[in-house]
DNA sequence: ATCTGGTTTTTTGTATACCAGAAAAAAATT
DNA sequence: AATTTTTTTCTGGTATACAAAAAACCAGAT
């Protein structure tokens, strides 16, 4: 081995398509699609436009986002963000239950207790606080979860669904008393993961997680309008 | 209502992005991507020239492609199919667990005695046949489960899942062994899901994909070389 | 023979131009 | 005035041209 510096590959994406679409896809994710007045519609010239490039990688960070649902490119017509119907979101619910109950039953038995104590200050935080804090914190406790599996797959498919599930979730929980519910929820899942408990554990996150595909179900107003 | 004839609107896929990234998907599943001597590369222009049209839906199919982790876009260096680690694949197998056991789950309770039938049928299939029977019947009985769960979204994404898991499964399967061992495993689940036991179909389905997952663990013949 | 450096070739990335279908607006007809 | 027809415009789809980066090649020097 000779003494010459040893650099770090440079490599990054430096590809426009790339970037666009992720800025395309945090600007859907932030939008409030179901409140009835925002406008829909995309447009690929115009956002080419603002973005001072051409229409092609501005079209191919579209395809990306169709094919994952989060819009509609209808051919000739136009491009259309995409507001789920409560059927599909809670069946994405379901997915999303099954995925973390697995990842919940894995986290079992090769967690440290750092990471236990993390769980549990980000699963009972924002009792005290409002709202935006307590839904921040859930999140960020459902994510931890997915973590803690080690499975990198379940973290990233549990994290893509999570994201179409996003939009409606932040819209339709604005009720307060399940914030109770959900802290006490979460204090038996960390006990369940910290005593190794993965069937009580998978059981326990289950469970959570389809309570608010109910709760989805039956609050749900009419928010699909047009269609 | 007049007497003209309903036809179903056509509608079909009149886009030459839709039908390309069709025709390229079937085309990468099937191919068998880990043997040594097969070219992972696939070139733009190439197929363009091909199928006689430009290179931009065949880039637009293949955004998409990458999208589903199919293949791998390296800017200015080529598209090549993506071959998995032993730790990804075994990864999306856990994955995969997760979602057909959920499926399992919500399949009792409303199945009808001829689903059940079906399922039966499909199940023990190839028990007696040669092993590409049995490999196919054996897919069939995992869609079918994913199907009774009338879920339609546990459904689609355990099947992009089963997808990108599919080449692997069919260069890893080649052990008669497993035959045995899986169908009955597959009637217990079928018995399980007919007297309507939720909690023992999803746990036997998991169990039973599990199986598979330590399988290819172990058996995993050094398959990804280079990279 | 091997290393070095530049040059050529290859391959994808991006921009631009034009096409075709659909929708909207305008014109013609009843 | 209402309806039909025509025209225009708008939008995504496709083709083509060129740019830029990487890889392959090659010639001269060592």
């Amino acid at each position: 081995m000779d003494a010459s510096i040893n650099l770090e590959p440079l490599r990054q994406t430096f590809t426009l398509k790339e970037r666009i679409y992720q800025v395309l896809r945090e600007a859907i994710l932030e939008m409030d699609v179901y409140s009835k007045n925002t406008d829909l519609r995309l447009d690929e010239r115009k956002i080419a436009q603002q973005l001072g490039i051409s229409r092609t990688p501005v079209r191919e960070a579209l395809v990306r986002l169709e094919n994952e649902s989060l819009i509609e490119i209808k051919a000739r017509i136009g491009v259309f963000i995409k507001k789920r119907s409560i059927e599909e979101v809670a069946e994405l619910v379901v997915v999303w239950a099954a995925i973390e109950s697995m990842a919940a039953r894995l986290a079992c038995g090769q967690v440290s207790q750092g990471e236990v104590e993390e769980l549990e200050l980000i699963g009972v935080k924002g009792s005290s606080e409002n709202q935006d804090v307590y839904s921040e914190a859930n999140i960020m406790f459902h994510r931890k979860i997915l973590e803690l599996s080690k499975c990198k797959m379940l973290k990233k498919i549990g994290e893509d669904i999570f994201a179409q599930i996003e939009p409606a979730r932040r819209h339709a929980m604005r009720d307060p008393a399940r914030t109770e519910q959900s802290i006490s929820d979460h204090a038996k899942i960390v006990s369940a993961i910290q005593s190794n408990q993965p069937e009580k554990a998978a059981n326990l996150v289950r469970e959570h997680t389809l309570r608010l595909e109910k709760y989805i179900r039956k609050t749900w107003k009419n928010l699909d309008t047009s269609k």
